[in-house]
DNA sequence: TTGCGGTTTCAAAAAAGATTGAAATGGTGG
DNA sequence: CCACCATTTCAATCTTTTTTGAAACCGCAA
């Protein structure tokens, strides 16, 4: 097979070999890339910005973001499916959380 | 309006207000929203990590993951377009690479 | 110039994700 | 037990992203 120069030597030292062996697993890929695909969206970005303020309930969420119920409800299932936040019951109310990981992925 | 008690008192001194105001704008929420859809197929996650190694024609890329040839131009176009790998001609071939902003969101 | 290898572009079809409004759920207080 | 409040679920619809195969492109060598 023809390469171009610039990357014979690196090839036929076995860089393709080394570099396709130390490829993530495709589990841990489609991991990692399903928590991308939860921070893809503007209004869940904003989301996890507003909570790595404060936990909050969703009433304050839907106020301060202007949208109705069923959407804010999904865009926080998306984000707790990945794991980015957490929501605990307390009496009526939802009151939703940022972890760790959300705070590691808001950080980037 | 009603809300738990957990959030009253940070919500009497303006904490929402502030959460608000410190909110990225959504031109800047819209971009790192791309970047994060980029990042969100697990096989362009493999395109970067082989990147990340040596920089690569399309040719061997394909050869690596055994796909068509207009998948992989597609996805290289996604992981172009929002400047996570860059690619310059030579001769008959493209050869691509991972750039600073590629580096920095695989490392993450 | 013609043909060729490597790559991209295109349009149509398929798949995945987001939005909507209505109905359901599940604690809570009366 | 009943009615109520905050929130979730559901199914239909719409939008965006991905896949596919065929056609076009581009620089190079004969």
């Amino acid at each position: 097979m023809e390469v171009p120069d610039e990357m014979k030597e690196w090839v036929d030292e076995g860089g393709m070999e080394r570099a396709l062996s130390s490829l993530p697993g495709d589990d841990v890929l489609m991991e990692i890339g399903k928590i991308h695909t939860a921070l893809s969206d503007p209004l869940r970005l904003k989301i996890l910005h507003l909570l790595s303020h404060h936990p909050l309930c969703v009433c304050l969420m839907k106020k301060a973001l202007d949208i109705s119920d069923s959407k804010l409800s999904y865009h926080l299932s998306v984000l707790k499916e990945v794991g980015l936040i957490t929501g605990e019951r307390k009496k009526n109310w939802r009151i939703y959380s940022i972890t760790e990981k959300g705070m590691k992925y808001l950080r980037m």
